[in-house]
DNA sequence: CGCGGTGTTGAGACCTGTCAAGACGTGTGG
DNA sequence: CCACACGTCTTGACAGGTCTCAACACCGCG
């Protein structure tokens, strides 16, 4: 069930077998959760984080004037509110984009694991620094690529990430956000959004249709986007 | 020395007369560094963190054609690369904007807190986070905010930060970048944040002269920058 | 006094947003 | 089985924000 979960970790470093059995022992129940629904909430008291077993959720903040910006994309094994272990409370919320299935940990349960497990601890630290690798990622789509290539971009990551958990196969693997939700990604309007994946469609590099993206020229793509994955951290090493 | 830091820290929580001998003991050295000098380099093994005693630091990604973003901007009492403490080495530059002065503290030591101090970890690991949320919020100016709310909105962000550490006095504090640098923020051209600067300036919002900020009406600069310092985490909690 | 970095201003081009209409596709109910 | 409704995708025309290029002003410093 947390296959991906621990996919994702030991693709940067050793999970022991004491270690995998803390991770187990730290979850108290499991959920399910439709689409759209929210599933963590914005500025409310938390006591719990969740793991997300299946299925795809986003970041999201809701500004005043109603636009929305989603600062990270959420995949199956991701933590997706790791951080509210220490603060505590959420500034943006983590809502369901499609159905899922998640896991709770209890935040007295994880800091158990940073009094008995100090390795364990620097692992998750290490993921929600991951995270904030990927925000900077993003700030640098948002701020200094062109529409186009931060649409590449986000394909690309994607592309990774989810290789990673085994969701990808020839390059091709489901994408759930409509155009939408892909424009609230990269701070864009939906019509916009809709051009340069018209773009991208028009130069060969991907085919988008009925929610299933497929990468048909992946140098290319990573050449509009300008896009290189040391952000991602994809080496093991201690940590 | 590290007075700023520790400012910082309890701002959020308590930290015990021993908990802040451990941070001290974790200082090896201290630095001198010019301005535009790099701080810690990109794509590098790190074997130690950086502590911001004095001066102002950035974390840049430059980019292939030249342009870069910076993704945050570091002040007196931030461990500017904290993170490179579990990702070993830095996605992004970290350059000086001014000539600073940093304490230097090795990984191990560092290791040895996370072995020893498990809510000294915690409140670390909660700086961390706390650059996560950062960038957040500027992923929302960049891909949400107008070009001119996005400058008010850091210049908010930057008035409490520097409050923390008793650098504000009267909304007024010491603003040391250019408006290139201030332009590499807000993923804008420099031109246009002259102009932007000038419609603050106009509106009777902020005076910027001689790299000292004045805000003239904070509560009209919040308003235009739909400012809400939620993300900051400024209460004091058990982390 | 001259120089280089920085700030300011203008005109025009370009990228992206806005508004609006229509196409497509899928599920529902008659 | 068809008609319809709704969400989503697509397209066009135009507006507006931001960028580009260029020139000039300002200022601290050697």
């Amino acid at each position: 069930m947390i296959e991906a979960h621990l996919a994702k970790l030991r693709k940067r470093d050793d999970i022991s077998a004491e270690e995998e059995d803390a991770i187990r022992g730290a979850i108290s129940d499991t959920r399910r959760v439709g689409a759209d629904q929210i599933l963590c909430p914005r500025g409310k008291d938390l006591d719990f984080s969740t793991l997300l077993i299946d299925g795809w959720a986003a970041r999201v903040r809701d500004l005043p004037n109603g636009q929305r910006q989603i600062t990270e994309l959420h995949v199956a094994g991701d933590f997706v509110d790791l951080h509210s272990f220490t603060l505590k409370r959420l500034d943006h919320e983590v809502a369901a984009l499609t159905p899922c299935k998640v896991a709770i940990v209890p935040h007295e349960r994880l800091r158990a694991i940073t009094e008995q497990f100090p390795h364990l601890t620097r692992v998750y630290w290490f993921a929600t620094n991951l995270d904030a690798a990927i925000h900077r990622e993003w700030a640098v789509s948002l701020g200094r690529r062109s529409a186009k290539a931060a649409m590449a971009a986000l394909f690309c990551e994607l592309r990774i990430r989810l290789d990673i958990i085994g969701r990808v196969r020839d390059d091709s693997f489901d994408f759930p956000l409509t155009q939408e939700r892909l424009a609230d990604c990269l701070g864009m309007t939906p019509v916009h959004a809709n051009r340069m994946l018209q773009d991208l469609r028009g130069a060969g590099l991907i085919a988008l249709y009925s929610r299933k993206l497929q990468i048909l020229n992946l140098k290319g793509l990573e050449e509009v986007a300008g896009f290189d994955p040391a952000y991602l951290y994809l080496e093991r090493k201690a940590r």
